[in-house]
RNA sequence: GAGUCUGUAGCUCAGCUGGAUAGAGCAACGGCCUUCUAAGCCGUAGGUCGAGGGUUCGAAUCCCCCCAGGCUCGCCA
């Protein structure tokens, strides 16, 4: 369905063209003025250099055109030109009771849907993931719900980064400790082991230590990449070393990523796209768009636009190995190959911006994906400490993700225990549900691309524009919902009635923003805007029901009204947060 | 050095495809719980939007220049 501001700019449309002015000049939008008016339309001002007339002449034509609207229950010109309306609460409260008929509340779904492929998470499988792996599981998860809720096909992958030196160092490292493992054994004939010889506790241990090692004791060092060597070229033990990683990794990063509401369609990674490099490379240098360049095999991706120099492609190093680029590459082969995406979005830290713009140019240059392919780079910043620096343990070193969602977590915990009087058992599922928003909203509510300060002790406090704080009045709600069921009634088939105060009025029209929200949120791939109109309307909404009494109400069709705008208020927030990723508890 | 992003209240951030008096939260101060959850609500105080120039009827927003900071700049990922 249309969004409030189309409707409201399409009536205004026909004022123009009855004052005989064009109707581009009619854009309406919410007014910065509340205390004048709640929409306003600015065009009489840009018409007036067209049609050499007075502003606020043009805005009095089109106000008199607009007097007996069903629509505006004020239309005034004011100085310099500006007209300001109000709209008649029964129109607001028609637009909501349709909105409330319709399961997606007014979000039209995309008329010609994509397929859409979501790159995101990116752990190394083997490490623990630290809190730089959150922004890209929190950011990604909700763009693609956004996504999805718009009606594309969309399909998110984690892209482990399972490949390469790392794994050759746990070998080396393995084959150190246990040398007697059949894996290490050349002429081992018989069924590997179904068992892995480490568990994840010892295998976060092992990759620390061997990369500390690698780097003081050389011949360790060319160990570990002979071992990769190995590995990559199809090592029978190694590959069975490689699988048992993988399977311990992956079970708990699944785990780890469960606690977090992330949810990934597809667990590929690095090592699925190597079988597609031989070919990718033979194709290059045989169109012709690879060469040689200081013993390397590059593609030129510059243009002549660039301000700056952009190096080209790198696809092999001079030693013949391949790396980031030929993978990044070769999984675009893969995926042109397995799904054909109509755009790739990748989540990634926006360091790495540079590296995509050659990996995009090189693809599309190359024909690795089709030219209208949308490959976009969604860059995020980076999460730091109270100091404006990168964020650390109190003791300097790279936090552990299970840590900080601990420490949050009791905190949390603790907090509820303090307020109310509930079983401990719920006070700790609560803490968890309330621990994650906080920690999700106060990531999606910054700019994806810009740095920001995680403050943990700002997000224990949960006052003011924080996750706990929308869980909260979305529990107040509930609260209320709950309690007039308990009282007999019934909250499915009533309507919203015309609002008859100013706070009722407020959040009707709040509310009302819904789709539009939702659009710009999409086009723009922009989840802080959620967080902006939501904490809009938890206060909205706060401040209604603070001067309302709801269930004391008499009037039994202006309670029904008000449970209709309470439950439409409760289904806007849910879908919101569903689409940041988190929930709500029934009591907090 | 080049490119790029950032600079808005003491702190953390919105607003940036130009509009009326630049908005929140935290921190500070003062009110509101026999009544639907006080994790709330109401109020007070706090700003030459980094500096300067320009375009415009109108600039935090667009253009130029300068200052400060972050990040990136071919064989790591």
């Amino acid at each position: 369905m249309k969004t409030l501001a189309d409707l409201i700019t399409k009536e205004m449309e026909q004022a123009f063209q009855a004052a005989e002015y064009d109707a581009k000049f009619a854009k309406v939008t919410v007014s910065n003025r509340p205390d004048l008016c709640e929409y306003q339309c600015n065009g009489a001002m840009a018409a007036a250099k067209t049609y050499r007339k007075a502003p606020f002449m043009i805005a009095n034509e089109v106000v008199e055109k607009l007097q007996d609207s069903d629509c505006f229950d004020m239309a005034e010109a004011v100085n310099p030109g500006f007209i300001n309306l109000k709209i008649k609460p029964s129109f607001v409260a028609g637009f909501l009771n349709d909105m409330a008929e319709d399961a997606a509340l007014g979000v039209e779904k995309e008329s010609e849907p994509k397929t859409i492929l979501i790159d995101y998470g990116g752990p190394n499988v083997a490490k623990p993931l630290h809190v730089g792996h959150l922004r890209s599981a929190i950011i990604g998860e909700s763009v693609k719900r956004i996504m999805r809720f718009k009606g594309n096909n969309v399909t998110g992958d984690i892209h482990l980064g399972d490949w390469g030196y790392q794994m050759g160092l746990i070998i080396t490292e393995l084959e150190k400790r246990q040398p007697d493992l059949p894996y290490f054994d050349e002429s081992f004939e018989g069924e590997y082991p179904e068992a892995a010889p480490f568990t994840i506790g010892e295998l976060e241990e092992i990759y620390p230590t061997a990369s500390a090692y690698a780097k003081e004791n050389e011949e360790y060092r060319e160990k570990a990449l002979h071992a990769t060597f190995l590995l990559q070229n199809g090592h029978k033990g190694y590959r069975a070393i490689w699988r048992h990683i993988m399977d311990v990794s992956v079970t708990d990063l699944k785990k780890n990523y469960k606690n977090l509401n992330v949810e990934f369609d597809l667990w590929k990674g690095e090592a699925d796209a190597q079988k597609y490099i031989p070919g990718m490379v033979e194709a290059l240098k045989e169109k012709g768009y690879a060469h040689y360049d200081e013993g390397a095999l590059v593609v030129d991706v510059a243009e002549e636009s660039d301000k700056k120099e952009v190096p080209p492609c790198m696809i092999l190093k001079s030693d013949g190995a391949a790396l980031y680029d030929t993978t990044d590459l070769a999984t675009l082969v893969e995926r042109e190959e397995l799904y054909q995406p109509d755009e790739v979005i990748y989540v990634v830290d926006k360091r790495q911006e540079l590296h995509f713009v050659q990996v995009f140019r090189c693809a599309k240059k190359c024909g690795i994906v089709r030219p209208e392919t949308d490959l976009e780079f969604l860059g995020f910043g980076t999460m730091n400490g109270k100091d404006g620096k990168p964020f650390k343990t109190r003791e300097g070193g790279v936090m552990r993700l299970e840590n900080l969602i601990r420490e949050i977590d009791d905190e949390m915990y603790k907090k509820i225990m303090d307020n109310r009087t509930v079983e401990e058992e719920e006070a700790r599922d609560t803490a968890k549900t309330v621990g994650l928003a906080a920690i999700k909203y106060g990531d999606l509510s910054n700019q994806a691309s810009k740095d920001y300060v995680f403050d943990v002790e700002r997000f224990t406090s949960f006052e003011g524009n924080t996750g706990p704080y929308i869980l909260y009045t979305i529990v107040r709600i509930k609260s209320i919902l709950n309690k007039y069921q308990q009282e007999g009634g019934s909250v499915e088939g009533l309507r919203l009635c015309e609002a008859t105060n100013e706070f009722e009025k407020a959040l009707m029209l709040e509310t009302a923003k819904f789709n539009e929200m939702i659009d710009i949120v999409y086009t723009e791939i922009a989840p802080h805007k959620i967080c902006a109109y939501i904490y809009d309307v938890a206060n909205i909404f706060n401040k209604f029901y603070h001067g309302t009494k709801i269930l004391t109400e008499e009037d039994e069709a202006k309670k029904g009204g008000y449970i209709a705008l309470l439950k439409l208020t409760k289904e806007v927030l849910e879908i919101c947060i569903d689409l940041l990723g988190f929930e709500a508890p029934e009591r907090m």
